[in-house]
DNA sequence: TTTTCACTTGCATGGGTGTGCAAACGTTAG
DNA sequence: CTAACGTTTGCACACCCATGCAAGTGAAAA
């Protein structure tokens, strides 16, 4: 069975390399989705499995429908949500298979440099652990 | 082919079902990673694979050892990382199979509730739709 | 056109937090 | 013991941002 290789490197060569880590540890990402309030909408709006306005949207919480707004637009700016007019009514929806793979995709990429051996250093150089 | 049911609701219904959903869009996992300092540590000890020191880590990034060591700490707080002492080294390693499993599971949960249909409003109900 | 409705934006406020410096802490070496 | 090392913590500063209110925008109804 071959294993597949992995280099023993310093956290200071490792932020060199392996883009696609880094690529998907997007902190722009997170920033739209660490606040209590706009993870509570956007929970509602993913439960709900449809288009909402932001009136009904703004019955899930007890905020303002200003701040509501606010945070619908930061998740649509962020990706995570769509916006939609129809007439004066401005609907968003989530965007489930983009936000599932960017999740999914960062999944695999952290386990995929998950040390096999259990003790992390097995092996490794005296310098390099 | 048996499809799985799913409710039509207003955001406000959704708002009090459908748990782990909740449970996993967690804020205080993604206030973690919102900062950029903190995700390029983070990249850099989950490219690096084993048990890294603040001083090896500080080395990533242009900012004081302070605050290196402030950050690690917050990531092992939020059960992102470990901390292990060693004489009088600190070592943090990333918790691999945790942090893959939360962004797995959440993205299952999302995508779980993702619209089969297309058009988000087939088949409803005016109410609801 | 005027009014109403759904939503957005400007403004001011308060709280949280990332940062650097310096001091303190705990551990090991001499 | 003292000294050196690696790390943490206290403090001060600056900045960002979530919130609420009020005013503004744009579209549909009267």
């Amino acid at each position: 069975m071959q294993v597949k290789k992995r280099r023993v490197m310093s956290p200071k060569q490792a932020a060199a390399c392996c883009r696609p880590v880094d690529d998907l540890l997007d902190p722009a990402l997170f920033k739209a989705l660490c606040d209590p309030t706009r993870t509570r909408l956007l929970g509602c709006l993913v439960k709900c499995g449809r288009a909402c306005s932001v009136t009904e949207v703004a019955e899930c919480c007890s905020v303002d429908f200003s701040v509501v707004s606010r945070h619908l637009a930061l998740l649509a700016r962020a990706e995570i949500l769509v916006a939609r007019r129809e007439g004066r009514v401005v609907r968003y929806v989530v965007r489930y298979a983009r936000l599932g793979k960017l999740l999914r995709e960062l999944a695999d990429a952290i386990e995929e440099h998950a040390p096999t051996e259990e003790p992390c250093c097995a092996g490794g150089r005296r310098g390099s652990c």
